[in-house]
DNA sequence: GGCATGTAGTGAATGTACTTCACTATGTGG
DNA sequence: CCACATAGTGAAGTACATTCACTACATGCC
């Protein structure tokens, strides 16, 4: 019967190992967490406002157009016009980040494989379920928090 | 048969929602992530001079010099002469400091609990087996990397 | 003792991420 | 046409983190 709070710290420190790999990642393509994440966004919805990129990223639309603009300066992005609206711009990979894009998804695919791919099935289902489970477990928590956090 | 990409996808996951508890704790203690991070460091290991720290969270000394001077202005920790070398400062957690500790701990284990109280005993002891292998295997493959990563 | 060299901590300058507030330009419903 | 909402940005400020240069102290060696 593993101790859960240690249980919840490995969940943690595997976290951490597969953000440093991030990490490693960022510094060869020359981007950050931040514009990596950005990027990513993009790169599963396609053209986006910078708004919607907000909402998605949970960040304020300011801090959204100080990304974007290191995104452009780095040739990873361009702004376009929105057909329809003059005031919002269409946030577009490059082909630089398309590529990025692509390079992430592979990286993390192969991350994938090498830390789960030796172990046996049934023990990996069930991994994956109560992974699962949990995290929609968390997401309950959290919005019984956010309804009513103090039914006096 | 799970796709291995999507169960680093859910690990990654629960990772973000346990930050976002821990955002929480933050807020209502007015401490930050990095404060916080020195502060259970701290709590882990009694007092500490400023190299140690900075190796333990693998940052520079400069950066431990600025956290520490914010958890001395919030009055969570004090900076001590070390006994026997007039160089280094053991730096100490006050009450306030400690109490935050403690805070911290007993919301991480309650954390668990919340999460992980209901799983069966059985799927819960494979679920820690594979992450301490999978975390196990991590910390041999940045181990291979750094030491020979092109074997030509 | 004296001197070279290394270590502990900090000042200065810089870059990124993030926030709030104020503002412009544009869309939209009466 | 006007009130109001929305998309984006400028200005100012905080926190985290870095590098480089510097001071104070420790330590080994002759």
């Amino acid at each position: 019967m593993p101790d859960l709070t240690d249980v919840l710290d490995h969940v943690l420190q595997l976290a951490h190992l597969v953000q440093a790999d991030l990490a490693r990642f960022e510094r060869e393509q020359g981007l950050t967490t931040s514009r990596v994440h950005l990027l990513w966004v993009l790169g599963t919805t396609g053209p986006t406002t910078q708004q919607v990129l907000a909402s998605a990223l949970d960040v304020t639309p300011r801090n959204v157009t100080g990304l974007v603009d290191g995104l452009v300066a780095s040739g990873h992005v361009t702004r376009e016009p929105h057909p329809g609206d003059r005031r919002a711009t269409l946030v577009t990979t490059t082909q630089l980040g398309s590529r990025a894009v692509h390079d992430l998804r592979a990286s993390h695919a192969e991350l994938a494989a090498r830390l789960f791919g030796d172990v046996p099935e049934r023990r990996l289902a069930t991994f994956d379920q109560v992974l699962a489970a949990t995290v929609q477990r968390f997401a309950d928590l959290v919005e019984d928090d956010a309804t009513g956090p103090a039914p006096s």
